[in-house]
DNA sequence: AACGCATATATGCACAGCGCACATATGAAC
DNA sequence: GTTCATATGTGCGCTGTGCATATATGCGTT
């Protein structure tokens, strides 16, 4: 039974943003806390731990995966591990925001 | 201290979807459950023994209310229970759907 | 009256995800 | 070699959820 699109639906905030980081590119842990603080303006965050352990998560469903991606400047500490969107990863992602377009614009519709 | 509106910011998708059915006016907790399949075309659900641990949460939290409507018509069974949002309800629903907005705006000036 | 049925709210239990604190690993600077 | 900055990883308790079950209320049928 292969996992349906519809069974991350719907995603939480973090693992949103998770996604559309590295929609745009392979990225390292420690970097994709502040991809996310950024895209929210700070509204959404994540503990460091807490992402780890979602990056785990992530790679057992099979949305992202590590790839293997080496600094050519082996510097600064421990070494960093790149992750990467994978195809269903994107699927899923792209069904997330279809999700909240239509989430939004219902909003439009109604008296506030 | 006073909660503050960013202290609730993400909301979960399933109690943006409460908030929301709630903002359309008064309801009962078994009816907020159709709303909210209704409003997200099935994609949201949500445990009906979880939404009232839910309900009772935001209750605690001071987005929502019991509003004490009766039914003029006390018949179907058990009691119904009818909620409204308060005003806070709507200051945090209305920066969360604004903060979707902004995602959604953002996910469409990136490649896919 | 008694029973089943539909509606509706509520609770017990186990599991997943998170924040907080802490631990570990690697290189650079001093 | 000690300290610092970067970066990944772990232990623990809390919160929220799904699943199952319990409880409450009225109606219809017998």
């Amino acid at each position: 039974m292969d996992a349906k699109t519809d069974d991350y639906l719907p995603l939480r905030a973090a693992d949103c943003h998770l996604l559309m980081a590295l929609r745009r590119g392979e990225m390292y842990g420690y970097a994709l806390l502040q991809a996310m603080a950024d895209d929210s303006s700070g509204v959404v965050t994540m503990d460091i731990g807490a992402l780890y352990r979602a990056l785990d998560r992530l790679m057992r469903d099979g949305l992202i995966a590590e790839s293997g991606r080496q600094d050519a400047e082996p510097s600064r500490g421990r070494p960093r591990r790149y992750y990467a969107i994978t195809d269903f990863g994107r699927e899923v992602l792209a069904a997330e925001l279809v999700r909240l377009e239509r989430l939004v614009a219902l909003s439009h519709g109604e008296a506030r």
